[in-house]
DNA sequence: AACCAAGGCAACCGCTCGCAG
DNA sequence: CCTGCGAGCGGTTGCCTTGGT
């Protein structure tokens, strides 16, 4: 193990808060030098500061990529999934989160949602009911709203199980299918890609072989969520009436989004509305709050996101026979 | 208006990790 | 392989703000 680096007050380093003069230098230095070795750009920018308390300074407020304000209600409900997947790694949280600090976030998560989820009886660290899930706390479970909510937390859990299993056989397959790639055998790899989406739906071939292990969480839990609605609905299709606008069958997600040409929003495409309502009733957001409609210019023509297309992007950047059209490189 | 408690958040601290020598 | 160092991460602290009395 290192050396301690922490910042030792008596040897004439300023704390505590930052003034506005110290943020100036610190920004003026790093936009014109950037950062290079933490330990020794106090000295070099001429701040009473410690390497560390800069690097911090710099990585959660005076950096330009930083958005700060209210967070969206997609944003809530990543964290609160991905949390619930992840646990407490808030810079794998963040990564998924652009332009929000870890700290930010784990602030957020410890003022907000966390409370959040105890009003709702949830354990905020397991994320399942503080009684038991047989049963509610006086053991009934005649309350139609706590069924439905146990309910719920058995699905994600069942959705966690199905995801965990299906990660690892994604990894096999698509290790084999890169190696294919990699050997310029095309045909190889799509039959094993294609192979892959029978079993999987097509959503998978989209990432490639490092499909990120939450967005593949989030997708076993809908598709569990939308067949039961699907049922409970009598086989009509009433989840796709939010605003995709597309009719009949129950696309996967990620490829209603790719090809829905209205301009609907990734939330649209990506959570449709039983699921917003559910997660409404499981997790206590409000569903009156506008959803944060992501912005068209990012990649998707359709309004998708391409940060959550990101590997695929990457796999996919420079070939001609991207399979899906309408899609800016 | 003054006081107090609670909440929110920036910053700190200690530890681990990764890498270079 | 071992050691030292810088960077990163997650838990915690403490100050400031806000809301209630």
């Amino acid at each position: 193990m290192g050396k301690s680096t922490h910042c030792v007050a008596s040897s004439g380093m300023k704390k505590g808060p930052w003034t506005l003069a110290e943020d100036q230098k610190l920004l003026a230095y790093v936009q014109k030098h950037g950062h290079g070795n933490w330990q020794s750009l106090p000295q070099k920018a001429g701040l009473q500061r410690c390497g560390k308390s800069c690097r911090l300074r710099w990585r959660n407020y005076l950096r330009p990529d930083i958005r700060r304000g209210n967070f969206s209600l997609q944003e809530d409900r990543t964290i609160i999934q991905l949390h619930a997947l992840l646990g407490n790694k808030w810079s794998a949280i963040t990564a998924h989160l652009p332009k929000r600090t870890d700290n930010e976030v784990k602030n957020y998560w410890h003022s907000h949602l966390k409370k959040r989820l105890a009003l709702k009886g949830y354990d905020p660290v397991t994320h399942k009911p503080k009684t038991t899930i047989f049963g509610s706390a006086n053991g009934s479970t005649d309350d139609p709203k706590t069924s439905t909510n146990l309910n719920h937390i058995a699905q994600w859990e069942s959705a966690r199980l199905q995801a965990e299993a299906r990660f690892g056989r994604d990894l096999e397959l698509h290790k084999q299918a890169h190696h294919l790639y990699n050997n310029n055998d095309i045909s190889a790899t799509s039959t094993i890609l294609l192979d892959h989406s029978k079993d999987f739906g097509p959503t998978d071939q989209l990432y490639g072989q490092n499909t990120p292990q939450c967005l593949d969480i989030l997708r076993a839990w809908e598709s569990i969520l939308m067949s039961n609605y699907s049922e409970a609905a009598g086989g009509q299709d009433h989840v796709n009436s939010f605003g995709n606008g597309l009719a009949g069958d129950f696309e996967p997600p990620i490829i209603s989004a790719i090809s829905s040409s209205n301009g609907s929003s990734l939330m649209d495409c990506f959570f449709h509305e039983p699921i917003r309502q559910c997660f409404d009733e499981n997790y206590g957001t409000s569903i009156t709050e506008p959803f944060t409609a992501v912005p068209h210019n990012m990649g998707f023509k359709n309004g998708a996101c391409l940060e959550d297309f990101g590997l695929w992007e990457i796999i996919m950047q420079g070939r001609k026979d991207c399979p899906i059209s309408g899609i800016s490189m």
